[in-house]
DNA sequence: CCAAAAGTGTTCAGCCTACACCCATGC
DNA sequence: GCATGGGTGTAGGCTGAACACTTTTGG
């Protein structure tokens, strides 16, 4: 191709990422606060443009962990937002992602981390946000919620061991919906991913559960 | 951010399609022989550069246009291909899509069309690609065989009227599996997304078929 | 011993699977 | 009238949904 032609010049890659947790409270998003202009004080999702000399899934991760200091998240694309206009100073081209992590690896970050502009929102308290980035969001989130019922993604929303109501507690949240207790038991039981491993030790109030952990790493299979 | 930046110049996009379409005696993808240097000689997927003002779908609708003559497909972002050394002249990022025709669309334009180098192939019978196109292609198809599972979108692949033995062939065609004749046709009845309509008054051997159509448009369903 | 939370089993309905015979047409 | 291909119904097994009581712990 011609190299010069200015049809093709002045293009960028953004790779974004709509990154998900899930907190006591539901579902979080994280979102950061932009320093400059365009959009400076508004409320954006994590990413950044690609550099030459990386993949946008390489460039994805470097982006995320220059702004916010989280590393080995969960990733998904699943879509492309390349309105023209959607970026002001060169026509960008913005690869989505949705990314996920457990909300104990965020813990333990927190303390040391660089995050002064990074802050997890309630899924149903997010404000305006900059750029096309409300748009993203909102897709980032329907395509969560559609492969929540084929695979075993929430493995990578969950600590390494967790209890059956823990594991319920997260479809209820994400499928917005609610389950029997037995049966959701039977049905996640019966796919043959889980296996039960000891306790922590850790003592509350009511009857202990049992935990539970996966067996091997996603698996794409329909949960519901 | 800085246009002026290495790191980022240079940077280009590809919109590439997998075009698929059902034959007589199977799923076929389109190749085009390409021309020119990098890769003269070789058969490769459609697609092509976009332009600074068009967004990723217009351009591979642009692309695809220009190159076979077909027009009005049905798309579908699945992937995207980011090696920065897939493509020897420059960085180029690859946005992958399937694309769908129904043949008869295909048979109508053949005869006008400037499709010198365009060639349908059965997906049997693939010949080695130029570029990363041979895996564009396989991960299309494993994505075309996913979503033909939970969506209508076989309508796209039919003429607008057909027969419940068309249909199955289809699916067993991109399934790669069989079906009872008796079950097949309660089940896909009762989706509740066909409708029958007259005949078409062609006559073949055997018991005339009935003819159906489907009520509305893609929807999302799980069909087995 | 009381409150809190988790574990457990059975019944019923709807859906999927397997399966064989009759019917309308062209030649 | 025969060959070709399409249409049709039923019985058995499996899966998903509804539902209430018992068990273990902390205080």
């Amino acid at each position: 191709m011609d190299v010069t032609n200015k049809k093709y010049s002045n293009q960028g890659i953004h790779a974004i990422a709509a990154i998900f947790t899930i907190e006591n409270d539901g579902l979080s998003a994280l979102l950061i606060k932009r320093k400059k202009e365009p959009y400076k004080g508004k409320w954006i999702l994590t990413g950044g443009a690609v550099y030459n000399d990386e993949t946008v899934e390489e460039g994805l991760a470097r982006e995320i962990y220059e702004k916010t200091g989280l590393k080995d998240l969960y990733y998904e694309q699943f879509g492309v937002f390349s309105n023209p206009n959607r970026s002001p100073l060169m026509r960008m081209v913005a690869i989505a992602y949705i990314a996920l992590i457990d909300i104990q690896k965020v813990k333990i970050l927190k303390e040391t981390s660089h995050t002064q502009n990074a802050e997890w929102f309630n899924i149903n308290e997010i404000p305006k946000l900059g750029y096309d980035h409300e748009k993203i969001l909102n897709e980032g989130l329907a395509h969560l919620k559609k492969i929540i019922l084929k695979s075993n993604i929430v493995k990578v929303l969950l600590p390494d061991k967790f209890t059956m109501p823990q594991l319920q507690k997260i479809y209820e949240t994400l499928l917005n919906n609610k389950y029997d207790r037995r049966n959701f038991r039977k049905k996640l039981l019966s796919l043959g991913l889980l296996e039960e491993t000891e306790d922590d030790g850790i003592r509350k109030v009511g009857k202990p559960a049992k935990y539970y952990r996966f067996k091997q790493d996603i698996v794409e299979k329909s949960i519901f």
